[in-house]
DNA sequence: TTGACGTACGAACGATCGTACTCTTAAATC
DNA sequence: GATTTAAGAGTACGATCGTTCGTACGTCAA
C-alpha cells in the first residue's frame, strides 16, 4: 500500500505517539484526514512552485518560470517517493467521492492559472497566435507528471531537462524566433 | 482502494464463486497473482497498440501509427476506469519489489521499441537530425499517460486530439515541411 | 485396486483497517 | 473555587486482509 492509502489512522497514531482514538478525535473521520492531507499536498505545491514566481510579470515570463519551478519540484520535491501531487492525482482519478473532487478542484485552479498566463502571452505576441490554451495546459501537465515514473521506474536522471524541452516544444517556442 | 490493490484474494474468490483457499492455490501468493495480473495488462496493451501496427514499415510510419493506437487505447481502453497500464505504472513507481520491477521491464521494452523507430525515422530523414530519442520517448510516454487523469478528473473529451498534437510537437514534425 | 497428484473446500490464524464507546485528566470559563 | 469543555487514552467492535492448515474430492498411472 502506498500513497494516500498508506496514511492510516493506526500508522499515524504510532508515528505521533498517540492512540488511534486520539488521532480520529482530531480529524473526525478517515475521509476528513484524507481531505486535509490533500490540502497540505496542494499547499506545499503552491508554496514551492507558484509562490516563487507569482510576482513575475504575467504572461510568458511567469509561465516559463512556473514551468521551471514545477519541473524542478517534480524532479526533487524535497521528500522521497516522488511528487505527492502526481501521486494523489493518479491514485484518485478513477475513484469517486470527496477526495477525488477536492483533487480535481485544486488541479482546476492550477490549470486556470496556467491558462491565464498563456492567454496573456499570446495577446502579447510571445506565443504563436491561435495557440490552443487548454491543449497546451494538457501538454504541460502531462510532461510534468511524467517525471515521477521516469525517475522512479527507470532511474532517468535527465527528466528535468526532458520535461522542459518538451514544454518548450508544446508551447511552440522552438518555431518562433 | 483501487488499482492492483483492489484485486484481492477474497474479492477474486467471491467473483469466481470459489473459496479464498482455492484462489491462493492457483496463484501461490498474492505477489504471484499481482505479477500475472501485470502480465495480462501488458499483454492487452501490446495486443491493442502494438499488434495492429507492427507490420507497418519501421520508422516514422509505424511510429505515428503506434502513437495513434496508443492514444486511442488510453482514451478508450475498452473497460472503465482508465488505462490499466497507466494505473499500475503510477501505482507502483514508488514501491519496491517484484511487481515494480516487472512493470519497469515491460515499459522498458516498449521504450526500446519506440526508440528504434525513432532512430530509423531520423536516419531516413523523416525526423529532424539530432533528435534525442530518449527525450522524445519521454515526451510520448508522458502525453499518453496524461490522458487518464484529464479524462477522469476533469472530464476532458478532447484528450486524444491533445495528446496527438503534443506528440507531433515533441517529434518536431510541425517545424518540418 | 491402489497410490500419487492436483484441485478446491471450510475453518482458523494473526494483522490491520475504520469507527464507536467510556473514562480520565487538564485547561478554560464563570 | 466550582463547573464546563475538550483532548486523549483505553478498549472493543466488525470487516477484511494474506496465509496456513487438514480434508475431501476427483483424475490418471502403475
Amino acid at each position: 500500500m502506498e500513497g494516500l492509502d498508506s496514511v492510516t489512522i493506526g500508522r499515524l497514531a504510532d508515528r505521533l505517539g498517540m492512540s488511534k482514538a486520539g488521532v480520529i478525535g482530531q480529524f473526525r473521520s478517515k475521509e476528513k484526514l484524507q481531505l486535509e492531507t490533500v490540502d497540505l499536498v496542494m499547499e506545499d505545491f503552491r508554496t514551492q512552485v507558484w509562490q516563487p514566481v507569482r510576482h513575475l510579470d504575467a504572461g510568458l515570463p511567469r509561465l516559463l518560470a512556473a514551468c521551471a519551478a514545477w519541473v524542478r519540484y517534480a524532479a526533487d520535491p524535497g521528500y522521497s517517493g516522488g511528487c505527492l501531487l502526481t501521486q494523489v492525482t493518479y491514485d484518485y482519478d478513477a475513484r469517486t467521492g470527496l477526495v477525488h473532487d477536492r483533487i480535481a478542484e485544486g488541479r482546476a485552479r492550477w490549470r486556470d492559472s496556467l491558462r491565464r498566463d498563456i492567454d496573456v502571452a499570446v495577446a502579447a505576441g510571445d506565443l504563436p497566435p491561435g495557440t490552443d490554451a487548454p491543449q497546451v495546459v494538457y501538454g504541460l501537465e502531462s510532461l510534468a507528471a511524467g517525471i515521477t515514473p521516469a525517475r522512479l521506474l527507470h532511474g532517468d536522471d535527465e527528466t528535468e531537462k526532458w520535461a522542459l524541452h518538451g514544454m518548450h516544444a508544446i508551447l511552440g517556442l522552438s518555431s518562433m524566433k
